[in-house]
DNA sequence: GAAAAACCATCGATAATATATGGTTTTTAC
DNA sequence: GTAAAAACCATATATTATCGATGGTTTTTC
């Protein structure tokens, strides 16, 4: 009987027994699993490192909000995934995440391209299995809301540049226009200028930001 | 008993009578399926039109290739689906097609955004009954093949504007680059200056285009 | 090996973008 | 309500990117 050797890895240690009591005790066609489990960043990217010198993970699954030990750089599951691809290039790697907004979601299937994504909401036993046998054998693997953000993101013809998603996902968190200049390497002029640029291509001239955020997260850009 | 009203287009009629016979014959929670079918982009928009002056279609099945009664504007399953979104917009869309390459699977997700899509070869009894579930209470249901042409397009970081997606749309299809003038309003210097473009984005500068089409088909361009 | 096609480099023209400046309107905070 | 802050807008200039013309070299193709 093949062994299926998953890395799960959450900081909340009653999330990453969930999915080892459930997938370890799973009746699958052909395999067993076994689940080891991380709380932390630095835990997790040793264990994966190790693993590659016997047998590397199968599957890794990433929370993204994770607790760091070291306070001062705030590492995520998105740069665990980043690693993971780098060290360990046959492992699948499936997010396990609340969060559902495009932004994420997007910047996740740029940076990593994952085999899975699953949005915890929407997580339970069967689905949990589901993904296993799909990632293994014929990826990807999404569930519903994140199959839903991915399409909002297809169906949009508009492709706004780096510079112009910066703008919109600051809007989106609350930087004043002003700020900006900190965080995007370009004048304020031209700032403002983006803004109604977009705002011309959204059709929603002559309105305010309010809007202009509203219209951004209904396409799917944040 | 709700109903559920399906239109089926398809220009082989085994196909959609197939459709029907497994749907009809299906055992759903709450409601039964009834399908009407159409072989002909005439004969399938007029029923659409039809409807909806008593009772929409809840989905509409679309086969991309369909044989036209008058010969000299070929209508596809996409104008279908974009003329279906505008007189029924109340319809979910599914497009059942042999088509699971890149280009095809991109250009329908940005013209009609259909609430569903499945690649022909994956599509059996399990598969079509869990689409008609899927697309009425919580799209889209797009079936591993979709899925992975749509991944590989979410993953990819380059954004190319239409004349460059033009370009290798057709180098793709074997148009000569001194023919493409006739296809997109670039002058010919200005259309080799973008391969050579595109080539370096892509990492093959000094390369054919041989690489060229393979790398853009990688990166679900084409 | 000759013709066709693809490829490349340079250059002037054009269009798009960035930024500085100075102003007006709207928000925000007290 | 009012003063300060921020957002918004218009104009002008500089910079950059793109286009397309020309003429050449290299590679394919038959």
């Amino acid at each position: 009987m093949n062994i299926i050797r998953i890395l799960a890895v959450d900081d909340h240690e009653m999330t990453t027994l969930g999915y080892k009591f459930i997938l370890e005790d799973s009746e699958f066609d052909g395999f067993k699993v076994h689940v080891d489990t991380s709380k932390t960043f630095e835990e997790a990217s040793e264990k994966i490192r190790q693993s590659v010198n016997r047998l590397p993970y199968h599957i890794i699954l990433l929370d993204i909000q994770l607790s760091s030990n070291t306070e001062h750089k705030e590492k995520t599951g998105e740069d665990l995934g980043i690693l993971a691809r780098e060290v360990s290039p046959e492992s699948k790697v499936v997010f396990m995440s609340s969060f559902s907004d495009n932004y994420r979601i997007n910047s996740i299937m740029q940076s990593v391209d994952p085999e899975g994504y699953m949005v915890k909401s929407e997580i339970d036993e069967a689905s949990l299995q589901a993904m296993v046998k799909t990632v293994t054998s014929n990826p990807p693997y999404y569930t519903q809301k994140a199959l839903a953000a991915i399409r909002k993101k297809m169906a949009n013809r508009i492709n706004l540049d780096e510079n112009d998603k910066k703008i919109l996902y600051h809007l989106s968190i609350g930087t004043k226009t002003k700020d900006m200049v900190n965080h995007i390497s370009l004048s304020l002029p031209t700032i403002e200028n983006r803004k109604r640029h977009i705002k011309a291509l959204f059709g929603i001239e002559k309105q305010n930001d309010q809007a202009l955020i509203s219209e951004a997260r209904d396409r799917g850009f944040i």
